[in-house]
DNA sequence: TCGCACATGTAACGTGTTACATGATTCA
DNA sequence: TGAATCATGTAACACGTTACATGTGCGA
């Protein structure tokens, strides 16, 4: 059933939950003390963000709820994806990724391919990694080469602080290539 | 005239808007064209963000504003920073800094020093770098913490990401190593 | 004449932040 | 008795996003 009624996309924090929720149904308590502990993107834990994503998520019929009253102290509502939201996560997770991608949302990009797991693909992930590598390289250039431009006279604060911008992305296209080999060995 | 009413602070794009004035006036589009062009910390450059932005720092009194209707096409307003603005501005990048400003909220920091010039004293800026080296160390090693924390079951994509954010974080602490020297010959 | 660069702004909308509310159970 | 943990939620607010409105002068 895929007639998306215009529907907008999930934002990045629903996306975040839909993930975990893949991993194992949760209650919107689990999924706090998830954002509370783990360095999970930085993502808030605070609750006038957490429960009303989950219950958009809900009226979008990507997730659906039951509750477990069973020996609780208060009754947990707990959330699992619906067939409809897998397959929205699987579509988000394989999007095509842009070099504007790589600029603005570089953390949205590690969220996503930290849920690759979801789409058991070995390919998929090594062809995420492998364009993710081809676009940081690119970028960097681009960068280096906004360096170039910098006046001389320009402060040297400015400089270093584009410098640490380089060497960031620099690290993540290190990363990104050594890290798509553990998806296939040749080539 | 220090007694600011319970005013809530600057917006980080007030505040880089503040920091670009303190470059030059500017009018409301040359500002728009620097986000635009340079990788100014990715920030938007909508109108729909930043002239509310110029208004709400004019009614702070932060920045003052003057027609400029010579020879334009249509009438230019520029704005400038005030003397309660500069001091805010200054207040702001040598504001104390915390290990979770190094976790939530690094790319406000490196836009912070890259403003350090305004204060002109290569002091306060190796004092930046200083503990800005530290705590990203510390942090660094939090997360490779966390990462041996990892259980071994546990998807090889979800580790490789926390990878990222390690080697990311690593090159940044090597990056405010190597660049505080700049400003402090020995030690 | 068509459209683009200049230049400023407003309106609707959604979302995250902060703070508050509620209420049961466990432990000191 | 009081505090902390479990667990869900709402209300006010401010900000950024997107889209639209307006109007001049210059070059093709």
């Amino acid at each position: 059933m895929f007639h998306t009624m215009n529907q907008r996309p999930p934002t990045r924090l629903e996306y975040a939950l839909l993930g975990l929720l893949h991993q194992q149904p949760q209650s919107g308590y689990d999924l706090r003390k998830v954002f509370a502990t783990t360095a999970l993107g930085n993502y808030s834990s605070s609750p006038g963000a957490i429960y009303p994503a989950l219950k958009r998520l809900e009226t979008k019929a990507l997730v659906g709820s039951e509750i477990d009253d069973a020996r609780a102290l208060r009754p947990r509502k707990v959330y699992r994806p619906t067939p409809d939201g897998s397959a929205v996560f699987r579509a988000w997770l394989v999007q095509d990724i842009s070099t504007d991608d790589v600029a603005r949302g570089f953390d949205e990009l590690m969220l996503r391919f930290a849920f690759h797991w979801v789409l058991d693909a070995p390919a998929a992930s090594y062809e995420f990694l492998h364009t993710l590598a081809d676009l940081l390289g690119r970028y960097t250039k681009e960068l280096e080469a906004q360096r170039r431009m910098f006046p001389p006279e320009a402060p040297v604060q400015s400089r270093l602080a584009l410098d640490a911008g380089i060497e960031q992305y620099r690290a993540a296209a290190r990363w990104a290539r050594k890290s798509r080999k553990h998806f296939k060995e040749d080539t």
